[in-house]
RNA sequence: GCGGAAGUAGCUCAUUUGGUAGAGCAUCAGCCUUCCAAGCUGAGGGUGGCCGGUUCGAGCCCGGUCUUCCGCUCCA
């Protein structure tokens, strides 16, 4: 076998050479981190995020989901936090190439220099006898001098935000003769406005348009309609609102294929408890994704928690389910106790009360909310890169297989006449008009049977069914399956019921 | 974002010092064969990532740009 940074470019190619992934307008050289699903992809896909939403919804009747719009109101992003967290002013240091926040090293700056004017005023308290240190602070000309100096930088920097001139707070950093504390050089880059999320113009004026967002993350929907969906749906607590879409985030550096793209797609859900209970239904929701994770039957190995230390500001706990991807292990989802911080900043910013009225207890209160959150895109890239095995086979040949769960392949069956004749294909037609109903099907008759049994198992059909001349004698056809290569012979007239068995959701939703 | 490397057919790669691009596999059509990538015949497919420069002439030299990979950095 390969070793890991090898397998990985396998995969990589493997995707786009069968219809898995490519990259986004490739015939114009590609956009950075994005990427487009084929049509193998977009199956899986599908299917991934149909084993998502079936365990959450479906399987838990107080779980509901629902479809929020992308764009959302400006202010949604104000109270999220995100506008402010997301707008800082960077710069590099081209020596060190450490990044700073420009606002930070421009403050530092300002710090050393208040030092130095307690070191007068220091200094001065132990000459004089009657101390005055607020006479002393307002006459004394080296400590106005400084404190001059620090109005000056001050005003200069809020101007320098406010009209959004970055090459104004570079030149005063350059002016305060900032260096890197690393390499202390004052060798600095341009100063860069990141802003991870991504704005458009709402309003077909431009004049009247005004600035929205793409959504970076999809909880703020679900936060939003709270109470929509509390009170249409006649919720009780605890229970939870689940929501699968497209998240959108400028990232700086996006790499490593499609684990980090700009363009991705979270499903996330947020269950609403009552406050003080919130740690037993975080430790529940370990518990219970951590069983999802391993209901697709990948070894559990491959799986582990990893606690936050350091917790965002609005949580109170929080971990990642981490996989071990051919690069690694990396975060996979994330369970977050997220406190009742995003009500409570959505009733302050909107006016609106989003509170919840408990009748065991007799009065409001806002609720607590445990969160998770797993990247779509991800999953994919965790099973496809976990199903892709390269095989050396007895008689020294070998083969590419996708050993997917059989209910994520993206084909289910392949029905396949031996012979392209003697009324084979026709047999085999009359099978395949009646399985299509129920499963994603394909029929092949190009080639020799070896060559399309591989190219079967290459996009991780579990199942081909052969018809030949016994077929059409006693009505019976062979089922291969896909990772033992075995066959059995089963009457056509079963085949739809085995085939559904066997390739059906239900078993593993059985296991959760 | 910084540093390094790379980009030739769908894929993997050739094209010795600059002289108008080839192979295998894959694809398609036909024939033959039929239970794990068989064979034969034929066909299609490349403005050499893109833009510019040097040159009589550039896939090859130079500059820029885009994309990808590796390391660092960053990452709610």
């Amino acid at each position: 076998m390969a070793n890991n940074e090898d397998l990985f470019k396998n995969v990589v190619s493997h995707s786009k050479e069968y219809g898995f992934i490519f990259q986004s307008s490739e015939i114009y050289d590609g956009l950075s981190a994005v990427y487009d699903y084929g049509q193998n992809g977009a199956e899986l896909k599908k299917n991934i995020r149909d084993y998502w939403w079936r365990s959450m919804v479906q399987m838990h009747e107080n779980i509901v989901g629902i479809d929020a719009a992308i764009f959302m109101h400006p202010t949604t992003w104000k109270a999220s936090g995100h506008v402010d967290a997301f707008n800082d002013p960077l710069i590099d240091n081209k020596d060190s190439k450490k990044r700073y926040r420009a606002d930070v090293l421009i403050e530092d700056a300002v710090a050393k220099i208040e030092a130095k004017i307690a070191k007068e005023v220091e200094k001065a308290a132990k000459r004089f006898e009657n101390f005055d240190e607020k006479m002393f602070r307002s006459t004394n000309p080296r400590v106005m001098e400084y404190q001059k100096k620090i109005e000056e930088i001050n005003n200069r920097f809020k101007d320098a935000m406010e009209k959004n001139d970055l090459a104004e707070v570079r030149q005063i950093i350059v002016d305060l003769e900032v260096v890197c504390p690393v390499s202390g050089s004052r060798n600095w880059t341009e100063v860069r406005q990141f802003n991870l999320m991504f704005s458009t113009a709402m309003g077909s004026v431009s004049e009247d348009a005004s600035v929205i967002y793409l959504r970076p993350e999809t909880a703020q929907g679900i936060f939003v309609n709270f109470l929509n969906v509390q009170k249409t749906g006649r919720m009780k607590i605890p229970f939870g609102i689940a929501q699968t879409g497209k998240a959108f985030r400028n990232e700086i550096v996006a790499r490593q294929f499609i684990f980090r793209m700009r363009e991705f797609e979270q499903m996330e859900m947020q269950y609403f408890v009552k406050p003080g209970t919130e740690m037993e239904w975080y430790n529940k929701w370990k518990e219970t994704r951590m069983k999802w994770h391993n209901a697709l039957g990948f070894p559990e190995t491959k799986y582990r928690f990893h606690d936050h230390i350091k917790l965002a500001h609005y949580a109170n706990a929080a971990c990642d389910i981490e996989f071990e991807f051919p690069f690694g292990f990396k975060e996979l989802e994330g369970i977050h106790s997220r406190t009742d911080f995003d009500l409570k900043q959505h009733e302050q910013f909107s006016g609106k009360k989003l509170q919840y009225f408990d009748p065991e207890l007799n009065q409001n209160y806002v609720p607590y909310v445990v969160e998770t959150s797993i990247g779509l895109d991800r999953m994919f890239l965790a099973v496809l890169s976990q199903s892709y095995k390269e095989e050396k086979l007895e008689d020294g040949s070998s083969r590419v297989v996708l050993t997917l769960p059989p209910f994520l392949s993206p084909v289910k069956v392949a029905v396949l006449p031996l012979l392209n004749k003697d009324g084979l294909p026709e047999k085999a037609t009359e099978i395949f008009n009646r399985l299509r109903f129920s499963q994603l099907c394909q029929m092949e008759e190009k080639d020799s049977i070896g060559k399309r049994y591989r190219r079967q198992d290459a996009i991780g059909t579990p199942y081909c069914l052969t018809i030949d001349h016994q077929t059409l004698e006693d009505n019976t056809v062979t089922i291969r399956e896909r990772d033992t290569m075995k066959q059995d012979r089963i009457p056509v007239d079963k085949v739809n019921e085995i085939v559904n068995e066997r390739v059906g959701i239900e078993k593993v939703l059985a296991r959760l």
